[in-house]
RNA sequence: GCUCCCUUCGUCUAGAGGCCUAGGACACGGCCCUCUCAAGGCUGUAACACCGGUUCGAAUCCGGUAGGGAGCGCCA
């Protein structure tokens, strides 16, 4: 049979990269096999899903490119078929309603803890047939009483639970809903699931699932449980450390790929290969080679992932993406090349598109001010010379590109008896503002000759005075 | 409390009994390159949680201890 994974969030909340790196394991799978990935929506909580939040993960795994081959389904829109599974095992004995209240339950819970026991239904109504008017019933699962569940799990190994261990589990609520470990179960067994690959918090759920699947006649999934990703102080992943939404990266300048080639080596690794792109991913990935334990997010490892993904795109892909982060600065450029040849310019000077436009809004405006200590460093009688000098000179350039530029510059430097940057970092400072710009000539290129001679002679003006 | 899982540099990892004086990467320091900042090159600091055992030999196998995590809901 050919591989089948599944994606199955809940949408309680925002996709996050513990989510994100899910898909992407369940979906380079797919892709590796030659199988299909599909994606379910886990939405059987009614008080706690939101529309807008099945909207977030479906925009968040689109801009991640983890396109779904099948799906969204929706388990809100299954509720005939559960039902329809739930009658099948309770007409075959291998389910039973328990009219245990609330009330009971609790007073259960409560004095197995007193006795250091781990708290579990002791199956009281499991035998019986009767009803306790007045009490709408839940259904449970006749788990095993006795033996074991042996889950032969990928990364985790052979896993061995006691079925003395589980109790029945409620597979249908008293108001006939069904839950969540009944509703995966059935929902991997009628999408013909191959491999459940998922997180690690799920392997204790592991057996109950699996109880169910053999109870309805069906051989278990492969499972690999895949570890936890930790927070970057090692503790869990929580609001205040790092759960924040995948689109949150993309609106911090991030490439979808850089971000996927961080969390692909999370508990995964090929060699020495730290650079993957998608295609190699999907080559070198196997789910045999993840590891065991978790991983604490490095935020500079991204960072440094994304620049280095930054410089091996495509110029164009950076454009829309750089466009966008000079929008939310307030620049407006529908430049198509020139946003390109911004981008290949300062790409290797950033560690973000955010700070790449950050840093090329001189590109689009004349600096407002001139970096004070470095006019006191570099501006001189000397150096103001040089400046017109070369001034005078670019304007009568035939033709206007990085090495006519670096010529003429170099010449005047050296006419003076000047070392490159005496001349370089004056000029840097009349066009930029401050210290920081790709080379000279490639941003006096970049900039253009009117507006780059326009820009000398106001500092000029200035710094005479 | 009970059950299950995990444990190599600060972080991500390589490592399947001798190839380990433990390799690579991020970060950090130094040097080189250099018109600035970067990028790049070279280089340095830094780890087998602990205790026992098996073995000629253990990061690797076994047992225990400690620490961390998950689960034990009419949540998912």
């Amino acid at each position: 049979m050919s591989v089948r994974t599944r994606f199955a969030p809940s949408p309680t909340g925002f996709l996050h990269i513990g989510g994100l790196r899910t898909a992407l394991f369940c979906w380079l799978y797919a892709r590796r096999h030659g199988g299909r990935f599909v994606l379910r929506i886990e939405d059987t909580d009614l008080e706690r899903s939101t529309e807008a939040a099945i909207q977030q993960i479906l925009d968040g795994m689109e801009w991640a490119g983890l396109v779904a081959d099948e799906g969204p389904f929706y388990q809100t829109r299954r509720f005939d078929r559960y039902r329809e599974v739930i009658d099948e095992l309770l007409a075959e004995g291998k389910a039973y309603r328990c009219y245990c209240t609330k009330e009971e339950l609790d007073a259960l819970r409560a004095e197995q803890l007193a006795r250091g026991e781990k708290p579990r239904y002791d199956g009281r109504w499991r035998d019986r047939t009767d009803a306790r008017p007045g009490v709408q019933p839940v259904v449970r699962f006749k788990n095993p009483t006795g033996g074991e569940v042996v889950v032969e799990d990928v990364v985790h190994g052979r896993v061995v639970f006691q079925n003395a261990e589980l109790d029945d589990l409620i597979i249908a609520r008293s108001d006939g809903s069904p839950t969540y470990n009944f509703c995966v179960v059935v929902d991997d067994m009628d999408m013909n699931v191959t491999h459940v690959i998922r997180g690690d918090d799920h392997l204790n759920n592991t057996p109950r699932q699996q109880n169910m699947l053999v109870a309805l006649g069906r051989k278990p999934p492969v499972y690999a449980h895949l570890p936890m990703i930790l927070g970057a102080d090692g503790a869990k992943l929580s609001k205040r450390h790092g759960a924040v939404s995948v689109l949150q990266y993309r609106d911090e300048g991030y490439l979808p790929e850089a971000l996927l080639n961080y969390l692909v080596r999370l508990g995964w690794s090929h060699g020495d290969q730290e650079i993957f792109s998608i295609e190699e991913m999907v080559r070198a990935f196997d789910i045999t080679d993840v590891n065991k334990s978790a991983s604490a997010f490095n935020a500079e490892k991204l960072a440094w992932l994304n620049q280095q993904h930054m410089m091996r795109a495509e110029p164009r892909r950076l454009v829309e993406p750089l466009r966008w982060q000079l929008q939310q600065l307030g620049i407006a450029c529908d430049d198509d090349a020139h946003l390109e040849a911004i981008a290949l310019a300062q790409r290797e000077r950033a560690k973000t598109l955010k700070e790449m436009a950050a840093n090329s809004l001189f590109f689009f405006q004349p600096p407002a001010d001139y970096d004070e200590k470095a006019v006191r460093k570099h501006i001189t009688v000397e150096s103001i010379a040089m400046l017109a000098e070369a001034a005078a000179r670019l304007d009568r350039l035939d033709g206007w590109d990085a090495a006519l530029i670096h010529a003429v510059v170099n010449e005047v430097a050296t006419a003076a008896g000047a070392a490159l940057g005496k001349l370089a970092q004056p000029l840097r400072l009349a066009v930029c503002g401050g210290t920081v710009s790709p080379p000279i000539d490639a941003t006096l290129a970049l900039l253009g000759r009117e507006e780059s001679l326009r820009r000398i002679e106001r500092a000029l003006a200035r710094w005479r005075a």
